[in-house]
DNA sequence: GTAGGGTTAG
């Protein structure tokens, strides 16, 4: 015995050991295990077990049988060494108690999901039971689902079903979650038509699944078809439904099914259906409703989740409102690195590099850790603000001093950095000796920048680059058209818009929304479709004669098309985001800041438009468009665009 | 007797 409690106390199973005096003491004693490899350790079912000494006959006697096997079931869960599952292993080999259901299925789900899981030890295990149940099917198949092991789910499944086996819902549930994680969209259809043949269409965990299933896929259509069809939504269907309009860009309908839910008391939302909601909100730049969402988050006791107060700060950043933001960020009483890095990023979206900074210092002081995202908020501090010295000595210290090898993220960040300062060169050579491949992004970065500046020799190496990754975008030829534009380069233009007709590149919409009352409006390019329009176009007229007398003149150069001048200026008056800076005029009362949020980016003719207005009509005016924040006051723009 | 299912932070 001294030998066995030395043994087990070392493994800290000495209690569980007092417990267990039966029978199966003995494998300590016995067995002498010294794991290798699953195949050199796993015991062989089909070798004769070898008879297991009796115990001391009068502790046997003094314990019943099924309390014996509740010792064994409590042994096998508190496992927490694979020597000590090894030796479990041999003994349920040894006493038959393998081919139990309820150990085999007990030791199956420790082997998949302790500390020390063993995939191929698990599996191999798994074929030592002769007639597996589904449960144990079920077991081995959610354990691959969470793996990466990509298609053994799916097989398993198949497997199942040869067998004769009938899945249950959770066997479905784990299959669809596998087909979801590795992207096999046709199995997953299979799936799906088996489960209505099954007769499980009436369960509500089994039918979320699936929404979220086509929501991966971006099906959002048929994701509302199994949502329309389920019998009992409940609160986490309704999450999930808002979360496939969110992630396939149907941000504005998210707003309205919150309001649903309240309103129509269908589903009372939850602290979940809030951090969706505020994420759309932060998408949107819609601070009232964000302020709503918010309001009903503390009515309803949720006020203390992190996770919460980090959307909300993320929202109230991205809407330009950095009070707000910091007041959520005071709040929070333990903070942590996720606090502080959306605190920081918020700082820098909104033009406070230095701040950014200091917040940076401020949080090591406390002794939180930075991250990778952490980074990523610092470097974009630098490049929103044109520190360009700071930013390469935190590229260059992330590794040093924190041990956080820079990613493409902050490559981005410094090419944006380098090459909003002109730096175009430099940039250029970043990206091409920066150890990480350099994505669609990183090169558009870098477009963007000769945008900006005008190189369009660069430029054009910038678009090969985009095709050799076959990740160009109709974006990134408007980019490229823009540049040949604005150095006035005609022959280029015509070239490159012939080019993009026979490629058939349709380009993207701008969009421009502004939040009236809780309520989206959402403009395009020469927009008819509001309800005001008639008011909105007499209003950007009006606007366009006052801002002409405050010296505004039409920037030319943002226009594609080679035109005459007179031309040039009327194809500019009407770009979605001016329809959005006349309707916020138009609807809101004399003072009141104007938030307008872009999809792409903003133009320079519209920069310099919303820089008289925010003078001439008394205004502050913040623009969000794709890349960031341009914040307007007294007919001057306070964030360092280079513009 | 055993085990197992859905949404979610910067």
């Amino acid at each position: 015995m001294a030998h066995i409690s030395a043994h087990f106390d070392r493994y800290k199973y000495l209690t569980s050991l007092k417990l267990c005096i039966s029978s199966f003491t003995t494998i300590a004693i016995h067995q002498n295990f010294t794991p290798k490899t699953f195949q050199e350790t796993c015991p062989n079912n089909n070798q004769q077990p070898k008879p297991i000494p009796n115990p001391k006959p009068s502790l046997k006697s003094s314990i019943s049988k099924s309390q014996e096997q509740q010792n064994l079931i409590s042994l096998i869960k508190s496992s927490t060494q694979k020597p000590h599952l090894l030796q479990i292993h041999a003994h349920l080999i040894r006493t038959s108690l393998l081919q139990n259901p309820i150990f085999s299925l007990q030791f199956l789900s420790c082997l998949c999901f302790s500390a020390f899981r063993d995939l191929r030890y698990s599996r191999n295990f798994f074929y030592q039971i002769k007639n597996p149940s589904a449960s144990h099917y079920n077991t081995l198949i959610r354990a691959y689902t969470s793996s990466n092991a990509p298609k053994e789910a799916f097989f398993l499944y198949k497997e199942m079903r040869q067998k004769g086996l009938k899945p249950d819902p959770i066997s479905f549930s784990f299959v669809i979650k596998s087909c979801m994680k590795f992207r096999l969209l046709f199995c997953g259809l299979q799936v799906h038509g088996r489960i209505l043949r099954d007769g499980f269409q009436s369960d509500c965990l089994l039918l979320t699944t699936l929404m979220d299933f086509y929501s991966s896929f971006s099906s959002r259509e048929e994701a509302c078809k199994v949502f329309d069809e389920m019998t009992q939504k409940d609160t986490v269907a309704w999450n999930v439904l808002i979360s496939c309009y969110l992630r396939n860009g149907r941000t504005r309908d998210v707003l309205m099914l919150f309001d649903t839910m309240k309103n129509e008391g269908v589903c009372e939302p939850d602290d979940v259906t809030c951090l969706l909601v505020v994420q759309a909100c932060a998408n949107l730049g819609a601070l009232e409703f964000g302020e709503k969402v918010h309001h009903y988050i503390e009515e309803c006791g949720y006020g203390s989740a992190l996770n919460l107060s980090h959307s909300l700060i993320a929202m109230y950043s991205r809407c330009g409102c950095l009070d707000k933001a910091y007041d959520v960020f005071k709040g929070i009483r333990e903070k942590n690195v996720v606090s502080w890095s959306a605190m920081i990023s918020g700082l820098a979206m909104n033009g406070y590099g230095r701040d950014a900074i200091l917040a940076f210092e401020e949080m090591q002081r406390m002794g939180i850790a930075p991250d990778e995202q952490t980074f990523t908020g610092v470097l974009s501090a630098c490049s929103h603000c044109g520190l360009v010295d700071e930013g390469m000595e935190f590229l260059d210290r992330m590794s040093k001093d924190f041990g956080i090898a820079p990613n493409i993220h902050h490559y981005g960040c410094v090419v944006d950095l380098l090459g909003r300062a002109g730096l175009l060169d430099q940039a250029y050579h970043i990206i091409i000796s920066m150890g990480v491949k350099p994505d669609a992004t990183t090169w558009r970065t870098l477009l963007g920048a000769c945008r900006i500046h005008g190189h369009f020799s660069l430029g054009e190496r910038v678009i090969e680059h985009l095709i050799e990754l076959k990740a160009q975008e109709a974006g990134d030829y408007v980019l490229l058209l823009n540049i040949y534009s604005s150095t006035g380069n005609w022959e280029k233009v015509t070239e490159l818009r012939k080019l993009m007709k026979e490629k058939g590149i349709q380009t993207t919409p701008g969009c421009s929304t502004i939040e009236l009352k809780g309520v989206v409006h959402e403009f395009i390019v020469d927009d008819i479709s509001h309800p005001r329009k008639y008011e909105i176009y007499d209003k950007l007229g009006e606007i366009n004669k006052q801002l002409k007398i405050a010296g505004y003149v039409a920037e030319i150069t943002s226009e594609l098309h080679d035109l005459g001048v007179e031309d040039k200026a009327h194809a500019l008056s009407y770009h979605s985001e001016k329809l959005a800076l006349a309707f916020g005029v138009l609807a809101t009362p004399p003072g009141k800041t104007i938030r307008v949020t872009k999809n792409l980016r903003i133009c320079v003719d519209c920069h310099n438009f919303a820089k008289f207005l925010s003078g001439v009509y008394n205004r502050e005016v913040i623009i969000r468009d794709r890349t960031r924040f341009h914040h307007f006051r007294n007919g001057r723009c306070s964030c360092n665009n280079y513009w």
